[in-house]
DNA sequence: GCCAACGTTGGC
DNA sequence: GCCAACGTTGGC
């Protein structure tokens, strides 16, 4: 069993978003790095433990927890020619992008990067590395233990 | 196969 | 909106 930290767009896919979606769960499409997408097809398991996170917004942070609900299966958005996340380089039989299904586990209340930096217990996250770009992280088992214990508060 | 140029990410 | 950091592209 992993852990991971997956990044969305609060404009995307939001916590909020993915609560109301049927079964609470969303098609991780459009991820175009290929580290993040070795992830998904490579390391993901069903049941695997998932912090949603929200980036690129006036106060990022942790929102919720998920869990890995399917393994990989090539990405829909890259066949559809209507998509930004279209790709003319992936065909049917050789796809180039994966993705997993995601499935709300709990709304949390908030956690923001800010808080997340004053523990030391979390100062080798990915996520809070300068220059971290990668919207897929691998979370040590120790620090989602401690995350969970002393950060999240319901 | 190098590497400069370019585009993107994402915290601030 | 800025800009540092990074990944990708493509000419050579």
């Amino acid at each position: 069993m992993r852990y991971w930290l997956m990044k969305t767009e609060p404009g995307d896919v939001s916590i909020d978003d993915l609560a109301a979606l049927p079964n609470q769960t969303v098609a991780w499409y459009g991820v175009r790095n290929y580290q993040a997408r070795n992830f998904m097809r490579d390391q993901m398991r069903v049941n695997d433990g998932v912090l949603y996170y929200h980036s690129n917004c006036a106060t990022p942070g942790i929102v919720g927890i998920a869990r890995v609900s399917s393994t990989a299966y090539p990405d829909a958005t890259q066949f559809d020619r209507t998509s930004k996340y279209f790709d003319p380089k992936a065909t049917q039989e050789t796809p180039r992008w994966f993705n997993v299904d995601v499935q709300l586990v709990r709304k949390i209340p908030f956690i923001p990067i800010k808080e997340l930096r004053q523990h030391p217990e979390l100062e080798r996250m990915r996520t809070l590395q300068r220059g971290n770009r990668l919207s897929i992280t691998p979370l040590d088992p120790a620090e989602w233990n401690f995350i969970l214990k002393h950060l999240v508060r319901d």
